[in-house]
DNA sequence: ATGGATGCAAACAGTTTGCAACGAC
DNA sequence: GTCGTTGCAAACTGTTTGCATCCAT
């Protein structure tokens, strides 16, 4: 339970390299961003302004099974479609998703709280490379 | 691509761990159960073993996104319950996903092959111990 | 007898931790 | 001035790899 409340130049440099993304980066990409502009700032003190960033519920963790977490913008509940061949990942929104909770819910003796979507297959890019390979 | 075709002791050993066992297996719950019979086997051996038995279809990765990949001998397309306090681990089986699968095709660009759904929450033991707590 | 699988150890990736020095409040 | 945060490095977890030996075919 970290107490955190410094608002520090670390934590603002890894938080606009996030917002300013224009896809999910990893920890790594974020540390290599934030650099160019702190060239200071150590591997250890990005995974502590993440977790703090996180905690302020500023970013979102997206863990997709394999690799590295990426850290997201976006901070509503979504889901994630992830090409099994290039590995990019779009964000999706499952609809009704509260309705399938509830089934859950009643069919389980869980007290489900929140549900998270993967869905994986090939992006555009990727069905097209894929297209010239069998021609 | 390895083309595996031999059948040892050790993978007979590792996929009778999984197929015994009432829970999901972490790869190091699998080798200390399988030391029990073949007392020489290594850590190697059994993610050897693991992925193979996974690309021969006969045991399933489970990957929370949390912790060790977990293996299951349940092979059929199914999704999980995660307890977000003991980290237990149920099955359960999110009805009509074909319809989800056909929508996200026809909504995004994505030609998508599969989801994976993870819920989470208190499972029955941990809500219990909850409400103690709160009395 | 062949070469895929094993046992062992070292390497690896991603993340976390310990600690003295620093700087936001 | 306090004490939370930083930079640095070492530790850590889970997994993969390299290689000589072994054994399933």
């Amino acid at each position: 339970m970290a107490r955190s409340t410094r608002w520090t130049r670390q934590r603002e440099a890894v938080l606009e390299a996030i917002q300013q993304a224009k896809k999910h980066l990893t920890a790594q990409e974020i540390y290599h961003r934030v650099r160019q502009r702190l060239p200071g700032i150590a591997y250890g003190t990005v995974y502590n302004s993440l977790a703090y960033l996180r905690e302020a519920g500023l970013v979102r963790e997206v863990k997709l099974g394999d690799g590295p977490v990426l850290y997201d913008k976006r901070t509503d509940r979504h889901d994630h479609l992830c090409c099994r061949r290039c590995g990019v990942v779009l964000d999706y929104k499952v609809p009704h998703l509260e309705q399938l909770l509830k089934r859950v819910r009643r069919e389980t003796d869980f007290q489900v709280e929140s549900a998270h979507v993967l869905f994986e297959g090939l992006c555009p890019d990727c069905q097209r490379s894929r297209d010239e390979e069998e021609q």
